[in-house]
RNA sequence: GGCCCUAUGGUCAAGUGGUUAAGACGUCGGCUUCUCAGGCCGAAAUCGAGGGUUCGACUCCCUCUGGGGCUACCA
């Protein structure tokens, strides 16, 4: 393939950013970038009634966080805009094509209100028919017809305009995901809108005349969209235009429910935007989209996208549905960011500043230490960022309570005896001993009281951190502030050892 | 209901007539001088069913079944 390939991601602005939304704007960038095409970003605005005042900027901002570029948008527009279908109808773009199609009878007006479409469906479904458009002027002559427009007119009513569909005809084409496709004209539920009345164009002709003046070489887009293609390629014809290669990908299905991942599930995080917040990183939200419902030919699973732009190829595209896998989202963001720690601590620390564990100030002055802590609590364990909280939060921040089950290890016989050696052995050991000196002194407990295992740990861990399990405890102990954890012990002692 | 797409383990999947049917997530088990986490090692599939074609089918054909999509003056 050659450098006229051009491709888009053609959003609506009804919403943020939706995984599946990621996918099909993904793979149409790997598409462009493998082959040093152009990706090209149009907004598909036509219905003013579901467009979401910042779902453009939201859609487009989240792109970016991904690692997304394009060649030409709204905002750098290229020599085929305005890239705002709202704008291009407003420009009169797509109003000289509906002519041509009325004036050679290739679509016509219909004045049938939507009570009346109900009610023609609802009697087809009843009689077990498939519901199907009528044509309402079947054996009228041109001026006949006219004159039904001029009575219509004259009552006040506003017309859609409809395309006729050419019944006997059979559309295929050799879809790029899923091989030869073949659909029946007569399948696609007859005269369909190609223009609402308010004069907006509807989205399958809309969709034509923009990726035809756009010069769209390859649409790839979701599954959904098969069902439309013929009904696009039937437009394509009537205009004279030849069509772009399709490929249709196969969905992302909701585990839960078992459907095609909709915006309405509640049971999924599936914006972008969500992960995010999370602390996801973006080169691992790529990573397992581009995971989903495309495969790479060796036996790694963890990509950056430029590995996987050298790497693309459409032809390994998937065709069946792939579920959600979240725990699999989360194994890739936990590789990600151990990869890159450097990169990913300044972010767990901004982490423990929103949890107030910490002030700004403070987060900078120490720095150091919040690593430490970071890292010894276990930061290598974590599926995102901001499971850092609940992590580091005991003993690290706060102490939480002592249960039955802590006191009856501090309590029994062996506990007293620990706790009494430990506190005695503690003291006795430098502000500045290390994880080594403390495991040392712990040891010489165990020698010196022939008790070992969780008779020997537990009492000291209680003691110290009020957890019954945790990180490693010397390591944390050099980490916590000797006065404080005397404190801590001394009011254990009190409360439960007298 | 009609039309279209699809079918390898709980999940993502490799595999294009002859393979010990990759790999990953998850699960389970073992090891890692206290626990948790992490790490390391290991375990688990008669390839939806039934017919063909073939010396031989996960791989090709047919039927059935399951799953999904579409069926708007939404995109």
């Amino acid at each position: 393939m050659t450098d006229d390939i051009r491709v888009r991601y053609a959003p609506s602005p009804t919403g943020y950013l939706h995984i599946g939304n990621a996918r099909t704007a993904l793979f149409n960038w790997l598409f462009a970038r493998h082959y040093n095409g152009t990706f090209v970003i149009r907004i598909e605005d036509t219905d003013a009634s579901r467009n979401v005042a910042d779902g453009e900027k939201s859609q487009l901002e989240n792109l970016k966080w991904l690692g997304l570029d394009w060649d030409e948008s709204p905002a750098n527009p290229g020599e085929y805009g305005p890239y705002r279908q709202s704008e291009r109808n407003a420009d009169g773009m797509y109003q000289p094509f509906i002519d041509d199609l009325l004036e050679r009878g290739l679509a016509y007006k219909s004045y049938k209100t939507s009570e009346e479409l109900e009610a023609e469906r609802a009697a087809q479904k009843a009689a077990k028919q498939a519901p199907h458009y009528v044509y309402e002027y079947a054996g009228l002559s041109k001026e006949e017809r006219e004159a039904k427009y001029a009575e219509f007119e004259a009552q006040g009513l506003k017309p859609v305009i409809r395309f006729r569909v050419p019944e006997d005809k059979t559309y295929e084409w050799d879809d790029i995901v899923k091989g030869p496709i073949k659909i029946g004209a007569k399948e696609v539920g007859g005269d369909w809108v190609i223009q609402k009345a308010d004069g907006m164009p509807t989205y399958n002709f809309a969709v034509v005349v923009d990726d035809h003046l756009m010069k769209i070489s390859h649409v790839l887009r979701g599954d959904d969209h098969v069902s439309n293609t013929p009904k696009q390629m039937m437009i394509y014809e009537a205009l004279g235009w030849e069509a772009p290669k399709f490929g249709h990908m196969a969905l992302i299905i909701n585990a839960a429910t078992g459907k095609k991942l909709s915006k309405r599930d509640n049971d999924v995080l599936q914006f972008v935007e969500q992960y995010r917040e999370l602390g996801y990183q973006p080169e691992a939200m790529d990573n397992f989209i581009g995971l989903l419902g495309w495969s790479p030919k060796g036996e790694d699973e963890i990509f950056s996208l430029e590995q996987f732009k050298q790497m693309f190829d459409e032809t390994r595209l998937t065709k069946a549905n792939a579920k959600f896998d979240q725990k699999k989202l989360e194994w890739i963001n936990n590789q990600w960011m151990r990869r890159d720690k450097d990169r990913v601590m300044p972010q767990l620390i901004q982490e423990l500043v929103k949890a107030g564990f910490v002030t700004e100030d403070e987060a900078k002055e120490k720095k150091d230490w919040l690593a430490q802590v970071i890292e010894v609590a276990g930061v290598d364990g974590i599926s995102y960022t901001r499971q850092i909280v609940d992590l580091v939060r005991e003993p690290f921040f706060q102490l939480g309570d002592i249960n039955q089950e802590m006191l009856d290890y501090l309590t029994s016989d062996d506990g007293r005896k620990v706790y009494a050696a430990w506190n005695k052995a503690y003291r006795a050991l430098p502000d500045d001993a290390t994880a080594e000196d403390y495991m040392a002194a712990i040891r010489k407990i165990q020698n010196d009281l022939e008790i070992k295992g969780r008779n020997l740990w537990n009492p000291i861990r209680i003691a110290t951190t009020h957890q019954i399990q945790g990180p490693n405890l010397p390591e944390m102990l050099v980490l916590l502030n000797k006065q404080t954890v005397l404190v801590t012990m001394d009011a254990v002692a009190a409360k439960y050892l007298n």
